[in-house]
DNA sequence: TCCGGAATTG
DNA sequence: CAATTCCGGA
């Protein structure tokens, strides 16, 4: 067996370093074989790579329901696994049975009547994957749960658009565009405020978001229900590059190319904090790129999934900091000089000009792009992306910290073809046993407890967070809509409204989740 | 085609 | 621990 253990995958452009997060990850974020647990690339990581490009549409691609991928030629799907994890004689068989321990783990499930068919459960798979931001006692978010039956759970209050809008300055919560809530026509109350969950769709359950979006008049989004605020910022963390191509279990199958710097991790793409705004081309860049300008993403500018994005807590020292840190240029100069220059120096070629925000490649909007549709109208390349950046300190809310940025990018991948094309006829229909959910992990919820179950074990008490922050496990490109609804940016630089940003994290040892939360809870009650 | 148990692997 | 391998059963 030719097992030169590495795929044409994610092996495709040279692409030079063009951000690198200082020091804000440790050494084994980079090194996958040196990651906690498993430390090498995990199935569902491999599928969604393969689902992020466009060269293996005709493999495995998005289709049907939201997060739900047709595995189109499962002997390549399998072979290109086989050939990733130097297992020559793997065969679907055998991939699909690894698969099937995703069900338990409740990042897959199976689409019943479709062949081939599978589901990726994102809420779960990001809320768990990126829990940058301990935020858990201080919950003032909401989103839809199905677990908790919109019931209000002791350690999580509802909060009001208003306070959401506190957080997210950059929400405009009128102007041009639709308001990051849709008031209701009635008197206000627990009806009356929804959250846009086409705003925030990795807060809602993909079935439910899927059913709604199209056609939102007939079916609107379900109220909300509470979702702990870092949730919201967990997301945060899919501006992490991907360094996935530091995967390859065995050696650099690419002599003279640079595939793996080992403690100067090389990544092909900046973190991104796109304005969640409409397109603009007008609208002045600082770093002298314009994300929405045509042309400003290539296919390849699709960032790859950042491998294991469980992060621990401890990575994160200053949360707020450390959240700049992985902004792109304007937003990561706002950080101590010391800083960012270290940054800035590490990555090489690391010029805010030419770099361009990453793109996070999300399962195609089923409202918006059939699959297979040839490339007509909206099928070639309908891209759009959607960034929150929030400001402040929410005062109001007795938040101890108050950045979240999320930016997503649409990812369709139009109608090309890929590389083998053996296996076809994968019907499509519109069933689907959908059985997403907003998950959230933190003390807010205590009802979730045995949905937590990613691979990891939830341990009663402030432990479980640690022990899920601590976990390793994969992470996963963003799960966005086309996000064309949202006004344009009011300052260029919203963050300059943020004060002088606490001194260099570097060595300041992290608080504890234990600490963190007493803070909280302090702030809470000092607020109250 | 799909499922999940069981043993094994690295 | 996350598969891999094998397999009987639905």
């Amino acid at each position: 067996m030719d097992c030169n253990c590495v795929s044409d995958l994610l092996l495709t452009p040279p692409v030079p370093a063009l951000w690198t997060p200082g020091i804000a990850f440790p050494e084994w974020a980079y090194k996958p074989e040196s990651s906690p647990g498993s430390r090498q690339i995990q199935l569902w990581h491999f599928i969604l790579e393969l689902l992020q490009k466009e060269e293996y549409q005709g493999v495995i691609a998005w289709q049907g329901d939201y997060g739900e991928f047709v595995i189109k030629d499962p002997d390549e799907v399998a072979r290109l696994w086989g050939i990733r994890k130097c297992k020559p004689h793997m065969n679907y068989d055998k991939l699909s049975r690894a698969l099937r321990y995703y069900y338990n783990k409740r990042i897959l499930h199976k689409t019943k009547g479709k062949r081939f068919t599978y589901k990726f459960n994102f809420s779960k798979v990001v809320l768990v994957n990126y829990p940058l931001l301990d935020m858990a006692s201080s919950p003032f978010l909401l989103a839809q749960n199905h677990f908790n039956g919109g019931a209000a759970t002791p350690d999580c209050s509802p909060v009001t658009p208003e306070a959401l809008q506190t957080l997210f300055p950059r929400l405009p919560d009128s102007g041009r565009g639709p308001s990051l809530f849709e008031r209701g026509a009635g008197a206000p109350g627990p009806e009356g405020d929804k959250l846009r969950l086409d705003s925030f769709p990795f807060l809602s359950s993909g079935h439910e978001y899927v059913k709604s979006t199209p056609h939102p008049e007939r079916n609107p989004p379900p109220p909300f229900n509470f979702v702990c605020p870092e949730v919201l910022f967990r997301p945060l963390l899919l501006f992490f590059p991907s360094s996935a191509s530091h995967e390859y279990p065995c050696p650099n199958p690419f002599p003279g190319r640079k595939v793996l710097i080992e403690g100067a991790p090389c990544y092909s793409k900046p973190p991104s904090l796109l304005g969640p705004y409409t397109r603009n081309p007008s609208f002045d860049y600082p770093w002298g790129f314009n994300p929405y300008l045509p042309g400003a993403f290539s296919l390849n500018n699709c960032p790859k999934l950042p491998p294991g994005s469980l992060y621990s807590s401890h990575f994160y020292p200053n949360q707020l900091q450390s959240s700049l840190s992985q902004l792109p240029h304007p937003f990561s100069s706002l950080l101590p000089p010391g800083d960012s220059t270290d940054r800035a120096q590490t990555g090489g070629t690391n010029t805010p000009s030419s770099g361009h925000p990453p793109r996070l490649c999300i399962p195609p909007y089923p409202g918006t792009v059939p699959l297979g549709n040839g490339g007509t109208g909206l099928g070639e390349r309908e891209r759009g992306e959607i960034g929150v950046t929030g400001g402040g300190l929410g005062l109001g809310l007795g938040l101890g910290l108050g950045l979240g940025g999320v930016s997503v990018g649409l990812g369709t991948g139009g109608g090309r073809q890929s590389p083998t094309e053996r296996r076809k006829g994968v019907k499509q229909d519109p069933e689907s046993d959908s059985e997403l959910e907003i998950t959230d992990l933190s003390d807010c919820s205590s009802d979730n407890e045995n949905e937590n179950d990613f691979s990891l074990r939830k341990d009663p008490g402030l432990g479980a967070r640690a022990h899920l922050l601590q976990a390793k496990s994969g992470s996963l490109g963003a799960v966005l809509p086309p996000l064309s609804t949202l006004p344009p940016p009011v300052s260029p630089h919203p963050l300059k409204s943020l004060g002088p940003l606490t001194p260099p994290m570097s060595r300041s040892p992290p608080l504890s989740m234990a600490e963190r939360h007493r803070d909280s809870e302090t702030l809470k009650l000092a607020h109250s």
